[in-house]
DNA sequence: ATCCGAACCTGACGGC
DNA sequence: TGCCGTCAGGTTCGGA
């Protein structure tokens, strides 16, 4: 699924073409979601869309009187087509804007979710998440306080979105790649230093692969349909027993909290 | 308070 | 060919 690159690449995308555009209707195939869609969206009729925007993974969508929030999940899609697309197995909703747009959510997993709000960010899904990565508040001296006291490993800590949001399972073994630091390191065991490299590497890391449309492995699509090429740039990731692009050392492949890390032990420290 | 495993789903792939 | 086990970009929840 989508990290933050892949969600802000859709928002940045669909933002200027559904903007002061109306939902003339929602056609719902499939309303079980992670959770049941959000009853709203049957009883839509020329409501105006406000703005676009993307708080983490969501993406926040604001009408006059309240707000769709919306996660892609793992394999999810959003995608502006024409009115006429013929629609597929795992095309669940359609919003069929004025236009003659059709904004199209596709999942094929399901776990992804339309909920409705009328203060998305003081939402329960929200309201305890941490700083953007990109915002001027996630920098090193944050970080640095944040690992304080964190026994945790610094890859799934990542993770956990507590404190910092949208570093999901690719871009997690990526940047600790980039900044030399084993994914195995417990989190308190950073010092200022780290911490300052890190945050810093964290936003390059992200910026780079927003700019080149994400990374797509197999689902992800941007919202015209194509493949994000961050995926050739990725270095450590789905990479294991390939050679280290630095030492040549073969990445190791290691589960963590059930989730798959990569990384260089040589490299990696 | 913290951590782990299960849960929500479908599909692709490799081994036998 | 086909069945089975494993894995997949996320996140919440319950129980230890």
């Amino acid at each position: 699924m989508p990290e933050l690159p892949e969600v802000e690449t859709i928002c940045r995308a669909l933002r200027p073409r559904l903007v002061g555009d109306y939902i003339q209707a929602a056609v719902v195939r499939q309303a079980q979601l992670r959770w049941p869609v959000a009853p709203e969206l049957f009883q839509l009729s020329r409501a105006p869309i406000i703005s676009l925007q993307r708080r983490a993974k969501y993406l926040l969508m604001q009408l006059a009187n309240g707000w769709f929030i919306i996660h892609l999940g793992m394999s999810g899609r959003l995608q502006s087509l024409p009115m006429d697309t013929p629609e597929g197995k795992h095309d669940h909703i359609d919003l069929q804007l004025a236009s003659g747009q059709l904004l199209r959510f596709s999942d094929p997993r399901r776990f992804g979710s339309w909920l409705w709000c009328t203060d998305p960010y003081q939402h329960r899904l929200l309201v305890h998440l941490g700083v953007e990565p990109l915002s001027l508040a996630f920098n090193g001296a944050y970080l640095g306080q944040a690992l304080c006291g964190q026994k945790m490993p610094i890859k799934p800590w990542l993770m956990k979105n507590t404190v910092v949001v949208g570093i999901g399972n690719i871009y997690a073994s990526e940047a600790l790649y980039r900044v030399g630091i084993s994914p195995c390191t417990p989190a308190e065991q950073l010092d200022q230093g780290a911490a300052d490299r890190l945050a810093a590497t964290i936003k390059q890391l992200l910026e780079e692969a927003i700019a080149q449309g994400g990374s797509t492995l197999r689902d992800f699509r941007q919202a015209d349909g194509q493949p994000g090429y961050f995926s050739q740039r990725l270095q450590v990731y789905g990479r294991p027993g390939e050679p280290c692009l630095r030492c040549h050392t073969p990445i190791v492949y290691l589960r963590q909290a059930q989730r798959s890390t990569f990384y260089c032990p040589t490299c990696q420290v």
